[in-house]
RNA sequence: GGUCCGGUAGCUCAACUGGAUAGAGCAUCAGCCUUCUAAGCUGACGGUUCCGAGUUCGACUCUCGGCCGGAUCACCA
């Protein structure tokens, strides 16, 4: 099982959760490459006092915005209320501050800050009003998310809501404590002791019997395991900033005797930086997946019309083409580097459509095709003669050579958990065949098995080019 | 401060897990379209693999010690 994306719910999908899904989407699809069933899964964050910020903006300065009044996108409607929040919270802060209040308990007492507060109380105490906003917002941004998720071209077999799955883990956090797993503090907290594995002691129950993040964690994958009991392990698709929290969690499974916690795996990856740093939600230097798409798509429409690749193709070819390029562009971009690492991206700097990138790729395999149907038209057949292969000119040598690796990229990709493997081998295997390409014209062959041999290998490089760009999430043109 | 991750060409990244001369792309410069798509190909330029020891026939890779950058060590998620 795999889970990627995850998001919370207060807020739109930006440029960090692009490298999530692709990356959590690439692995998923790697491991059923090599012969497993995988289900793909989310959990998405949709209870806690970030919702709140939002319910609590719209409701006082929202005057029944909805999706449709405004015309804006569910997630990003959300979104700007929680900007709203922000901006309202700061100020009154500041007004208390003003008045001469200490900080902490101008922060505390700020009259926006305070109604979230009461909301969350209220969605915790079942409040009808409350509960139905709250589903009504969310319901805005789950139609908002669906529709960028479409567009990434990324898909879930069930998601998963803190808001089901939380209770459960209470209940296991319970039967630890009565097991002696856990223990409780004087004031009623429940924790668990780590400091035997290195570690420090967590809560796992606040002293007023809510939950936290952990807590939900526990019950989330507890339950995954019930639905879905043949699943041998799971990978959670989550940043480095949350290793701690994995390496707890799955002590904590372990403790509580569940043998598969031995199989779970944190699939850590590095933030994607900008230029000038971090991206801040409060400094607005998010870059939104969506906007990203977009951008990327136009670019790559408009250079494939400038470099005249649209004749002949109808409308609807062209647009599809663009998507194809664009979102190609985009994925490889950000799935060609280990996972590990951080990464760079510049947004004034638009990722190019040259050298190392996807729709090198892409174009590699168009061109492979064009020059098939070529050969198709005139009859000519593919066929692969063993007897050919002592005497290959290096070029050919090179990429059959490069065609062999395949399954063991395969293997030691999903071993590292790392489509950048897969990227990276795609890369070579295109240049490999390029250079060939360049050196040897393939189809002014006058010996019939010299042709149909290499008519036959260029099919093969056609193949797999496709199936890598496939585990990549990445879709490969006919012509271009 | 403890733990984890990273540091390779001006920039962005590789390097089959210890093998031979450390490779690509971008950028710069010079070439290649009366042969299948020039989003391509060829060449030039570019390196003290952060530093210092050690292990080894052999180290970008392993060990130790430093330096730099990031993350984390919350009754936040």
């Amino acid at each position: 099982m795999v889970e990627y994306s995850s998001p919370n719910t207060n807020k739109p999908l930006h440029l960090g959760h692009l490298r999530n899904n692709f990356l959590g989407y690439s692995v998923a699809e790697i491991y059923k490459a090599i012969g497993y069933t995988v289900h793909k899964v989310q959990i998405i964050n949709d209870r806690g006092i970030h919702i709140c910020k939002s319910m609590a903006a719209w409701s006082l300065f929202g005057n029944g915005e909805t999706p449709d009044s405004s015309g804006l996108k569910g997630d990003k409607l959300v979104g700007k209320y929680y900007v709203e929040f922000d901006k309202a919270y700061k100020q009154q802060v500041k007004k208390l501050e003003g008045d001469g209040m200490p900080t902490p308990q101008a922060e505390r007492d700020a009259p926006i800050m305070k109604l979230a507060v009461d909301m969350l109380q209220k969605w915790e105490a079942k409040d009808q009003p409350t509960l139905a906003m709250w589903k009504t917002m969310n319901g805005w941004v789950y139609k908002g998310f669906e529709a960028t998720y479409t567009r990434m071209g990324v898909d879930f077999e069930k998601l998963y809501y803190e808001s089901d799955t939380y209770l459960l883990g209470k209940e296991e956090v319970l039967k630890g404590l009565a097991a002696g797993v856990f223990f409780k503090k004087d004031d009623g907290s429940i924790w668990v002791d780590l400091t035997a594995d290195g570690l420090d002691q967590k809560v796992l129950l606040r002293a007023d019997g809510t939950s936290v993040y952990m807590t939900q964690d526990i019950g989330t994958a507890i339950l995954r395991f019930r639905d879905f009991p043949k699943i041998e392990g799971q990978v959670y698709t989550v940043g480095n900033e949350q290793e701690y929290h994995f390496k707890v969690l799955f002590l904590i499974l372990d403790k509580l005797g569940y043998a598969w916690a031995k199989k779970c795996f944190h699939l850590s990856y590095g933030m994607v930086d900008l230029p000038s740093g971090k991206m801040k939600s409060r400094e607005g230097t998010v870059v939104d997946a969506d906007d990203l798409m977009e951008e990327m798509v136009e670019d790559a429409s408009e250079q494939t019309l400038e470099l005249g690749k649209t004749e002949g193709m109808s409308e609807n070819e062209v647009a599809d083409l663009g998507e194809m390029i664009g979102l190609g562009a985009l994925k490889y971009f950000l799935l060609k580097v280990d996972p590990k690492k951080r990464m760079l991206f510049d947004p004034n700097e638009s990722i190019s459509l040259q050298g190392h990138t996807g729709p090198f790729i892409q174009y590699t395999h168009a061109r492979i095709r064009a020059m098939l149907r070529k050969a198709e038209e005139r009859g000519a057949v593919q066929a692969f003669d063993p007897a050919l292969l002592s005497g290959l000119e290096p070029s050919e040598r090179d990429v059959i050579a490069r065609i062999n690796q395949y399954p063991a990229k395969l293997q030691e990709a999903a071993r590292e958990y790392s489509p950048a493997v897969v990227a990276n081998y795609v890369y070579e295997l295109a240049k490999d065949y390029n250079q060939f390409y360049q050196t040897i014209p393939v189809l002014i062959e006058s010996d019939p098995s010299k042709l149909a041999f290499r008519l036959a290998f260029s099919q093969m490089v056609a193949t797999v080019l496709r199936s890598g760009m496939s585990l990549l999430g990445i879709r490969v043109p006919e012509r271009m």
